[in-house]
DNA sequence: ACCTCTAAGTCTTCTATAAGAGTTATATGA
DNA sequence: TCATATAACTCTTATAGAAGACTTAGAGGT
């Protein structure tokens, strides 16, 4: 394996890629045989492949780009595209001169990139984490549906208040399939860490690479009353989140109730 | 003014940007005089402040690579670096074989970019609006405070209720400098557009770039009550923007009060 | 003998250039 | 009117050198 460039000839030269345009001739239909579209999207197409399956593990560099090169038979410019695709899908990060990683979860992009609460003075901080309890059980027919897992299948549920500003402020339940997460459902409370990305990265193998929010307003229940002090039917913020990994397997299912009195949700549209 | 590269002598070929390297030796210090860092960001903020500058019409398209090549004085695959990151940065729109055009506003801009509410059934519709008042006033403090506008200077004030599903959802407020959009405030309430930033675009010259957003959830007041028809005190998603245009200049102040029963806000977190 | 600093070397990504291929619109002729 | 060139444009690939970061060997001090 490893040659993009199709049914040519095996006389790579390995040091001088040689000077191809494209596979089959202009008049040709199909073209379906190693690979279509652009010689980039193919290189970017089978990192991501190889990046889902776990192969680069974060601590360590990625071939270079000449080794990549090399490997897929086509120019270093060509690998260069792809990883800078890559690079602005937050799927890699690049550092000139060390080498080029897979993007790895940790306390700055959790905050920035994935927590999208802020207090009302403007300052982005990471609230602390009060667990209320971890536990195992079954899926419910929705939680199923969405974590596309068999119906009745076991799952993880975390619940615990977050606080901002010394004040409860989030009250949020986090759902997970048990099966990709073995002995998550049986950490103790005090165990569970704050960035939860980050464990699932670090222990699990489990990368979460984009989420979908789905905001309304709710009124205030019997919890909300009990855990974030609010009064019964005062308007909270209700945020439904699905965490997918990089192949768009939904993994997390999570639902944060929040006080907006002293927080707000932020949105950038770029 | 064009060329990009500095006090070189000028005796470029015109047709063959010469293989220069970079201005100044590698011991120089300061190397302040035409534009420092990469000459593919130099390029691209020049073409920036053109833009942002109304020089090029959104109806026909920039000048080539390869025109703008000649003209910066660099290469045209040096061009072609920085219309990418343009295109990236959602300012300029290419197509093969016909020309790069400055992203305008339309209805799918509108409608996928920058309007965030779907419908509870997931179809993704924009909105009819009904205008409720067109109105020229002083700013309030905080809004010449956010608009950067002198204190007291006019602002244009609309409101309108914007329907989905049949069903009135949103009670939106907007509000925009009177000195950027002369005679706005004049217009009547049956002569204002659905997708506004089609308008500023192509009435007042005006691209919205980024926006803000900023959501909480709030108690139905009276107004919600009327136009809505929800209950007093019912809990809605209360979604403040603030748009800006390509220099950062914040022109317009956005409140829409959103009826979350058939309807929520949904984000993308990539 | 051991530690520290320095410099050369090597490996990495980044920048710039070049040329040919693919795409689209327009002009031209039957 | 339709087919066919043709011109203008962007897209893709390739190559070379620059810039940055780490490794290692060696000098010099303690």
């Amino acid at each position: 394996m490893a040659d993009l460039r199709g049914n040519r000839a095996p006389d790579r030269p390995a040091s001088r890629p040689p000077a191809r345009r494209r596979d089959g001739g202009p008049a040709g239909g199909g073209e379906i045989s190693p690979g279509s579209g652009p010689l980039y999207r193919q290189v970017k197409e089978q990192l991501v492949r190889e990046i889902a399956q776990g192969r680069y593990p974060v601590t360590d560099p990625l071939p270079s780009e000449q080794k990549l090169a090399a490997r897929f038979g086509v120019a270093q410019g060509t690998v260069r595209r792809a990883l800078d695709d890559l690079t602005r899908d937050n799927l890699v990060i690049r550092h000139q001169g060390r080498g080029t990683f897979v993007h790895a979860h940790g306390p700055e992009r959790d905050r920035f990139h994935f927590f999208h609460l802020v207090a009302a003075d403007g300052e982005r901080r990471l609230p602390a984490s009060r667990v209320l309890s971890v536990t195992r059980r079954r899926a419910s027919q929705d939680e199923a549906l969405t974590l596309e897992i068999p119906p009745q299948d076991r799952i993880v549920e975390i619940r615990r208040v977050r606080d901002l500003m010394a004040r409860s402020a989030i009250l949020e339940t986090i759902v997970v399939p048990d099966a990709l997460f073995p002995d998550l459902g049986s950490l103790p409370k005090t165990q569970v860490p704050n960035t939860l990305y980050q464990l699932y990265q670090d222990r699990f193998g489990v990368i979460i690479h984009r989420a979908v929010e789905k905001i309304t307003a709710q009124a205030a229940g019997r919890d909300d009353v009990t855990y974030l002090g609010l009064d019964r039917g005062a308007p909270l913020l209700l945020i439904e989140r699905i965490a997918q990994t990089l192949d768009g397997t939904p993994v997390e299912l999570r639902s944060s109730r929040c006080d907006t009195r002293h927080l707000a949700y932020f949105s950038d549209i770029l």
